[in-house]
DNA sequence: CGGATTTCTTAAGATAGTTTAAGGTTATCC
DNA sequence: GGATAACCTTAAACTATCTTAAGAAATCCG
């Protein structure tokens, strides 16, 4: 079955035709490691869903450090919807963590899908609503937690990530240092 | 006009009848300073919709410090909604920072509007994913900006809270001690 | 397979943020 | 209107995290 029907499908049920008008407006892409499919500067103008592999949505500071505010995996969907919905520059790279494949489905067809099948704006409600709750704990431990426990938590929540990203992409999206996050497995190791 | 009605009308136009389905299921309620319409433990019931006043939701750690995850003041949303959807204990309070009004919706009451009146899902899921944009930005902030940038970001995106706030409850949601955020303010009128 | 690049680790010195304690100020509530 | 509670500030000692630098290990890609 096509990767999208069967994730909208753990939601709700669809009928044949909506599947059809569904399919229809998503386009398949081969993404290599290290390709970017949105550009610091421009319009997001996608939304993505992961069918295979890995991605992370970061910005650059400054100094050009970049900080990692999302990862997307199997099943997951991303993009940036702040630039997306408002047609407007955005401010984060998203680049392929590993060789992807990608179902894409572009701004005027999701639109035309929302309306077209209201049951849509439902689904992506709550998909949008899990993502809310992950965040907010997220903030939660922002501003409540240690590094150490970040990272605890972190290996708890994302055990699939964890194994498959590199320490220096962790330790990005947890707001710390390579080589803190270092000094944390071995304070944890020698124990 | 019923302010949910004007609310919602800012996002989709609404028939007589579809004003009367919300208005009939939305309650009233007036809440005292200090006052919690969510207690750690509970389930949350309500999604609140705060017509005058402000609320703070925050979690309460092991030694029992607060952490502001979210404010809420005229026109917004507050629930925890991770809580709400699941029928779940919350590990959150929300409480009234001033004197407030608000307008409740039961979650059956809400699971019918949704039902009945399927722009809801959409205005509803526009509403989330703006929140979601908010907090993806106050995520970014916490793992790339030092307390004082996170602090006069906030007094930029926000001056109408921080003019109401005391800088006690702005340091809990930078995730910072109040003694060091009177440090911050200290050196940066010191310029 | 092997060179190039990325990733991981260690450690010393520097900075950002916390803790504790105390005093002064402001707001709230009866 | 006055007692009480909440809020704000200061400062010194402490801890968490960053910076810099450099070498070792792992991974990628041609």
């Amino acid at each position: 079955m096509h990767p999208l029907i069967a994730h909208f499908q753990t939601y709700l049920p669809l009928s044949a035709e909506e599947m059809e008008l569904i399919t229809g407006r998503a386009s398949q892409r081969k993404v290599k490691r290290r390709q970017l499919i949105l550009r610091e500067g421009f319009t997001c103008k996608h939304y993505s869903f992961v069918v295979r592999g890995c991605f992370r949505m970061y910005a650059i500071d400054e100094k050009g450090t970049e900080h990692n505010v999302q990862f997307a995996a199997e099943g997951d969907w991303i993009a940036d919807i702040g630039s997306f919905h408002a047609g407007k520059p955005s401010g984060f790279c998203i680049e392929a963590i590993e060789p992807s494949d990608i179902l894409q489905i572009e701004q005027q067809d999701l639109y035309f899908l929302y309306t077209n099948i209201p049951k849509l704006d439902r689904i992506f409600k709550v998909i949008i609503e899990n993502k809310f709750i992950e965040l907010q704990n997220r903030v939660l431990q922002n501003i409540s937690s240690t590094a150490q426990q970040r990272y605890l938590h972190f290996l708890e929540q994302y055990p699939h990530l964890a194994n498959r990203l590199p320490n220096t992409q962790i330790a990005s999206y947890l707001g710390i240092t390579p080589e803190f996050l270092s000094k944390i497995r071995k304070d944890l190791a020698g124990q």
